[in-house]
DNA sequence: CTTGACCTTGACGTAACGTCAAGTTCTACC
DNA sequence: GGTAGAACTTGACGTTACGTCAAGGTCAAG
């Protein structure tokens, strides 16, 4: 029960260093320091060194694991705090993802991809599996027959008007316009004409929901950040979203 | 054509600092320096720095923007390569959120955050929206009836079970066990019984389509982080997945 | 007494700048 | 011409959590 500095990290699975460095922080004091100047510990330093060890591997830093264990600050709510700034990070990397997906498929003159990415590219942002289960194979395999029947020339023209519409979306929600202005309006109505191109969903059949399906498309491009990194991201999705909404209480 | 350090940093959105930090670096020089010190810089160095700022923007690295910039090395090329540090960077996110939000429910006994966010905790890891989109309003409102019926204590119970379910998928695919042996079949086996517990969904209906429905959702599993998460990130998610092919193939 | 193994403090390096600090130069106005 | 204020310069510290030498003291074994 008095372990020299290089036993307690091996006990804990980290450096001597470390120990050295949270000693200098004030994290962790040795629990008795020899006349030679060297560290000893005992079991108490190594539950708190463990716990120490459990919060930083869950990415907190080492001030706010210092206010948790003096007891100045809730864990749980410590916890909360971080799992915020942990979400938005991963938005932040979504985005970030996206982005460079774009500039490579742009960079590579969007050729090769495109034959393989291209049913990924907008509700074709979806995987074949998530299109089987919300609409049905049957549907896939006519959006696919679909697709492929418009040839090359077609796929082409298709994709330019899809990357328009994202294009455009994007700079209307930075430009800080108004969801149910004239302008996010009018997209709106572009982007519904564009969706009843797209054979075996709801907007495409006459008779169909357009309004619950456009709405509904409206909360996942906002819940899934792959819809709404094609829309400038969060915000963007958020734009898009509001503007859907509007556009189909009014219309639909 | 000639800018001082401010005009340019302004015209590009950037700071004077970041521009002497770059001519330290040698990332961009000025154009010219008067006899004062004075840097200068002509609309060519403005197009370099844009394209620096652009490839910061994505995430790359000043050494690797330096790189693509003297042509000794391919940008999409680098471009791709940065996409793998961002997918990875992503995974450990996903993880440690996962960690993080198991570290809560553990440390509140499951109590309060279980009335609001459990309705997220499953295949509830799924927003409203898009419950409704893929299974309809009726199967949401179903689902939710259900939920709020099993009471305090039977949702604890239930939150045990998915608890207990996602721990052992994670400790399964983390102990590099086969998809297909028996410890992942008896896993999966858990897995769609439990599934069976969800009303509204093909899986509880007597004669529904267990075997898509089960193929679908392992599917989903790997191309949705939010998923993954909960079976310790993308590779874990690819073990489940095989794992329930491997069961629904046998069994259903 | 020597040889390692282990310990100490001190200090630099990491990524990309932000932020003073101290000193020089330019511009405008009186 | 003098002076205030704006803009410019180089230099250097701070940021996160240690890793990695460097130089030197201590301890157990042979």
């Amino acid at each position: 029960m008095d372990w020299s500095i290089q036993e307690i990290a091996k006990l804990a699975g980290t450096t001597s260093r470390t120990l050295r460095h949270y000693d200098d922080l004030g994290l962790l004091a040795p629990t008795r320091v020899a006349g030679n100047g060297y560290r000893h510990y005992d079991e108490r330093a190594l539950v708190r060194l463990q716990r120490i060890l459990l919060l930083r591997e869950l990415g907190l830093g080492l001030p706010a694991i210092a206010e948790v264990l003096e007891g100045s600050a809730d864990e749980a709510r410590a916890l909360e705090a971080h799992l915020g700034w942990l979400r938005q990070e991963q938005g932040r990397l979504a985005r970030q993802i996206a982005s460079v997906e774009k500039t490579i498929t742009a960079l590579e003159g969007g050729e090769r991809l495109m034959a393989d990415e291209m049913f990924d590219g907008f509700d074709h942002t979806v995987h074949r599996a998530e299109v089987e289960q919300r609409w049905g194979a049957e549907a896939y395999a006519a959006g696919d027959r679909w697709w492929r029947g418009l040839g090359e020339t077609g796929q082409r023209e298709w994709k330019a008007r899809t990357a328009a519409l994202s294009r455009d979306w994007t700079a209307a929600a930075e430009s800080g316009l108004a969801p149910d202005g004239a302008e996010a309006q009018a997209l709106a109505k572009r982007h519904v004409e564009w969706l009843t191109g797209v054979p075996g969903t709801p907007a495409a059949v006459p008779g169909g929901d357009v309004k619950g399906y456009v709405l509904g498309l409206g909360e996942m491009y906002v819940a899934d950040p792959r819809f709404g990194a094609n829309y400038g991201g969060q915000a963007g999705a958020e734009f898009v979203r509001d503007a859907l909404r509007a556009y189909a209480e009014r219309e639909l």
